[in-house]
DNA sequence: GCTGCCGGAA
């Protein structure tokens, strides 16, 4: 018996008063191959097989107490007290206890959902090691885990380490969560992979594939993957088909994916709302109302219901063209469908009231929405901040800010951008900057749009030291500037009769990487001149315009 | 216990 030997030098994981030595954090795994675990060796410890060589401390079966503790886990687990469930846990494995492995279970997905892999993870270890046996769908919940939370290459870990083997589910979240990332091409070795271990991939491992190939490769060899699909004796479903239409719809060959979708039928699958949906979007986006309307007609002919969705899709569509009374109309005849409008069905039109700065229709519409019992989401309030801004009434922005977590919608990045910049516009920056810190104390992180606003308002307050400031502060926190942001404070500067330093910013810009634009040129020019550099002016604009950088027409304006 | 595919907004 090799794997047991030599037993002097296993440590014991459990201490002989476990009332009193608290559960170490680091353990020496005791594994010697897959399935031996702490308690299958304790079980051979109390058989003849050890001879009484191997002690572990006073840990011994109890089934009274396991079936109590498991009981205990159930319901704490069903109640969603993850913590609490993870110390009985603990606690179980101190004294020895083998856990369910379906509140384990879930107690990993509960630890999951809020984001904790790590806490997870020790779930997971702490039923490996008590010598219960983890199942595969106990796997795919944690490598299910660790994909949602950004961490593939812990989920292709614990696929190599699994002490079952991975089925079909396994393979298919990783797949998923390879080819949002990007790789494909990992995603196609582990297909190889797969069926070497004689694991046969569904509709699901080719939909996913098939999706990955469209975006990654084009529809062309999309439809390589579909054949092999069929070869394998694996029958496309109408997602399938839906995926392929939208890869084709996506390259802009919207009559072949009307085509492909009245041919589905003849494939033995009948298109279903969403292929409707998709072809209808690209119908809208290339301006194809007529044919958008006739679509509409011809699923409800062809009895395919209509959803929300495609009545959204139409509505969008028509307020982006300003037709907000046809948009109206689309929206009254939701319920005639059997359709609820929903917030996407209003934040549209809401928006198209905003844009025409008709903020007394957009409330309208508000109050209606609010009236039939649909919530304003956190959309609704960003397009109303916006709205605000433009309009000029910063402060009542401000104040609606404030008041959103009241109205149950947290404010986003994009909530605090929008008044930011709108402040800073104002030329408020004070205001501007207190809001920077209280989206920072509520965990939201400032990126390159709420930086640019800062800078540019305090450049045009004059302020451009501290511009600069801010703009190092913005690297500082790992955010590589942009154009725009380098234009504010080269303007700034210009501003202030500093060309020669704002030449050299432009030169920090460019080593930065930054690609200059044709404003950060015509900046500069104008800057030139207001110094009273016509002749540099002038030289550096004709140098320009023959290198093609800055056009004469956008010039014209430029006071040399 | 029950994991993994498609369509809509600022």
């Amino acid at each position: 018996m090799d794997l047991l030997a030599p037993p002097n030098l296993l440590p014991s994981p459990f201490p002989s008063n476990p009332k009193i030595i608290p559960v170490p954090k680091v353990r020496v795994r005791v594994r010697f191959s897959t399935g031996v675990s702490i308690n299958r060796l304790r079980t051979l410890a109390s058989s003849k097989t050890l001879n009484g060589h191997l002690t572990l401390g006073s840990a011994h079966q109890d089934p009274d107490a396991d079936r109590e503790d498991n009981q205990r886990l159930q319901r704490l687990v069903r109640n969603g007290d993850l913590e609490e469930g993870l110390k009985l846990l603990e606690r179980m494995a101190f004294r020895g206890g083998i856990p369910d492995i379906i509140p384990c279970t879930s107690l990993i997905r509960g630890f999951c959902r809020a984001g904790r892999t790590a806490k997870a993870a020790r779930v997971l270890d702490l039923v490996e090691r008590s010598g219960a046996s983890p199942d595969v769908i106990t796997f795919n919940v944690m490598i299910s885990g660790y994909c949602k939370s950004g961490e593939p290459e812990l989920a292709l870990r614990l696929l190599r380490r699994m002490s079952v083997p991975p089925d079909v589910v396994t393979y298919n979240t990783i797949f998923q969560c390879l080819c949002e990332r990007r790789k494909l091409d990992k995603a196609l070795e582990l297909l190889d992979e797969m069926l070497q271990r004689g694991c046969a991939p569904d509709v699901f491992t080719y939909t996913i594939l098939i999706e990955a190939m469209c975006k990654d490769s084009g529809v062309g060899q999309a439809m390589k993957l579909l054949d092999e699909m069929h070869a394998k004796g694996c029958k496309p479903d109408v997602v399938t088909y839906n995926v392929i239409i939208n890869g084709i719809c996506k390259e802009g060959r919207l009559d072949e994916a009307i085509r492909f979708l009245n041919a589905m039928p003849s494939y033995g699958c009948n298109p279903n709302v969403i292929s409707h949906n998709i072809i209808l979007r690209s119908m809208c986006s290339t301006g194809r109302w007529m044919d958008a309307e006739k679509l509409l007609a011809d699923m409800v002919g062809k009895g395919c219901a209509p959803s929300v969705v495609t009545f959204n899709i139409l509505i969008n569509f028509l307020c982006r063209k300003g037709l907000l009374g046809r948009a109206m109309d689309v929206l009254e005849r939701m319920p005639e469908h059997g359709c609820t409008p929903n917030s996407l069905s209003y934040n549209p039109l809401l928006h198209g009231f905003c844009k025409e700065k008709k903020m007394d229709r957009a409330i309208e519409c508000l109050e209606v929405m609010v009236s039939r019992g649909c919530y304003p989401d956190i959309v609704t309030y960003n397009t109303l901040l916006t709205a605000l801004c433009k309009v000029g009434k910063v402060d009542v922005a401000v104040e609606l800010l404030s008041q959103l977590g009241s109205k149950g919608c947290n404010p986003v990045l994009i909530s605090y951008n929008t008044v930011i910049d709108g402040l800073s516009k104002v030329g408020n920056t004070e205001k501007a900057f207190e809001l920077l810190r209280e989206m920072k104390t509520k965990g939201l992180h400032p990126d390159i749009i709420t930086y640019a606003s800062l800078v540019a308002g305090l450049s045009r307050e004059g302020k451009v030291r501290e511009a600069i400031k801010v703009f190092h502060e913005m690297q500082d926190d790992g955010i590589r500037p942009n154009a725009i942001t380098c234009n504010s404070i080269i303007l700034g500067l210009c501003k202030a009769r500093q060309t020669d330093q704002a030449i050299d910013f432009y030169a920090d810009m460019v080593s930065l990487g930054c690609m200059p634009t044709e404003s950060t040129y015509t900046i500069l020019i104008e800057g030139l001149a207001y110094e009273g550099m016509s002749e540099e002016a002038l030289e550096l604009l004709s140098e320009l315009c023959s290198r093609g950088v800055v056009k004469k027409t956008s010039m014209q304006n430029v006071k040399v």
